[in-house]
DNA sequence: ACGTGGTTGTTCAAATTCAAACCAAGCTGT
DNA sequence: ACAGCTTGGTTTGAATTTGAACAACCACGT
């Protein structure tokens, strides 16, 4: 078994703030999307990119891809959004077994009034603890990270 | 309803940038633990935080901030260590409620041989995907920002 | 000593998550 | 047309997570 590359000081101060970070943030997140919507962070999310598609809808595996979650976790969330009125199914007409999961109108109108709130947190969390420097170093870092997980 | 200051194009790539990096990451690393060692993060989080706590040993409540999790969640997950064999409860002996978890000896071998595996990932995923600067730039921010939520 | 309030860790029920199995339907080559 | 492989989405069961309720205990002031 070959010793294998330790992190130095620096690499271990930037993981562990990645992690820290990404816990702490997320559970801010999600307490205050909870408190002021009634939402969880995956449902928020899953209204979100919704709302940014063309005709508010998008098949069931896209969207999956795109939360980076499995599908069958996006089948429980979208059966949770429907149950409430927020989402419908409706069948994808060239091609029997797609579905896609469309946003309807109390969903945009909920997703109007969460906005500012989520928006606020995500500032005083991350975004506004950031000079511009700091956050175009993030954008293109974690940008480039992202992007080589996907394949 | 004030009208709130939405992100600009630099701080919606940060935001999010910082969102797929982190569920991704997360995401590889829990895969390899799993398939490697047998862990789940969590689990690994927590053999790593006792070996390096003097006498491998760390009261439960103290551990769970330092993990970032719940209470009742540490409970759970020390309870399955345990049924391993990787961690002991131990009573505390100047308070009777008091309980610390500590490493056991397999519990720093299986430490020992899983983390080679998990370090070439961290590097692999986030680390080595990085130059100096940015991790610097990333150590000092994301730090700050997990120091703000800590309160 | 005594009450009061805060701590400690566990238990509990409910919600969520994932992977694997599954079914139905599409696609490809023969 | 047909066999074999891939895809799309749901179902299923097991594992995990969380907050709230709980029981026992500490510390402190009176």
């Amino acid at each position: 078994m070959k010793e294998p590359r330790w992190l130095d000081e620096l690499e271990m101060a930037a993981w562990q703030g990645f992690l820290e970070a990404g816990n702490r943030v997320t559970r801010r997140l999600e307490q205050q999307l909870k408190d002021e919507a009634g939402l969880s962070h995956p449902q928020y999310e899953i209204l979100v990119h919704l709302a940014d598609a063309p005709g508010g809808e998008i098949r069931m595996t896209e969207l999956a891809e795109r939360l980076i979650t499995s599908k069958s976790g996006l089948t429980y969330q979208v059966g949770q959004l429907e149950r409430r009125g927020l989402v419908r199914r409706r069948a994808c007409p060239t091609d029997v077994r797609g579905v896609f999961a469309v946003l309807t109108e109390e969903g945009r109108e909920l997703l109007r009034t969460a906005a500012p709130g989520h928006v606020a947190t995500v500032r005083e969390a991350l975004i506004d603890v950031l000079d511009r420097e700091e956050l175009a170093v993030l954008a293109r870092a974690l940008g480039e990270v992202g992007r080589r997980l996907r394949d």
